[in-house]
DNA sequence: TTGACATGCAACCATATGGTTGCATAATGA
DNA sequence: TCATTATGCAACCATATGGTTGCATGTCAA
């Protein structure tokens, strides 16, 4: 899961995922021509990506087909971003509050 | 946005907003009896985790109480996490496809 | 007023990160 | 076969990051 929020974390890689998005199945040449950065640098960021088995890849004789993965963005979904929604009104309010008491004073 | 997932991309601020998951409102020094790290450590990653407005923060007196903000979460989950959710089935179908084709050859 | 407490600021350090270049390997197609 | 194409691997570099320590500042309470 650290491994998620870390290849998430860099606006390459989250460009490198809405590429995906747009067109699954793109080879590391096609998702080059997008990049401004050298072949090496965009592999290294898939290979961030792969580890996280946000992009998985499919070899296609010579070619490295990566395809989107949507499973661990719905893992951080439900088990991360659903716990802090459940309170978000909650939150929301004792924050409100905290804001009025500190104005009072 | 940036900010958010950078601040999300360490494990110590993940636990940070744990911890004020389970009692909004606390000091810095309520924090660091949790954090097996140095105060000014603690003060860091609380620093970060203001920038990306994860968490906001109330000064009373001398003390500076910490609080929950939940609307940048809510926000990635909106403008980034459901763009994906929607196509998550297709995704999984696409790749389980390339996959089949994989093995095929 | 003064000591203790809660926090901030700045310097410093080791390691992680993001990028490059150069060369190696393997598949394709003429 | 042989040039071309697609990718991998490794070394290297600059900067970012995560952590520390030391000292400064401001507030509380006796």
């Amino acid at each position: 899961m650290n491994n998620v929020f870390k290849a998430l974390a860099d606006p390459h890689r989250r460009e490198l995922l809405d590429l995906l998005y747009k067109e699954n199945g793109q080879t590391l040449g096609d998702l080059c021509k997008c990049m401004s950065m050298s072949r090496q640098g965009v592999a290294k960021h898939l290979a961030l990506l792969e580890v996280a088995q946000l992009v998985v890849v499919v070899w296609q004789g010579r070619e490295k087909l990566h395809y989107l993965n949507p499973v661990p963005i719905q893992q951080i979904h439900d088990r991360w971003i659903g716990k802090f929604e459940g309170e978000r009104l909650q939150a929301l309010e004792t924050l409100r509050k905290a804001l009025d008491d500190q104005n009072d004073a």
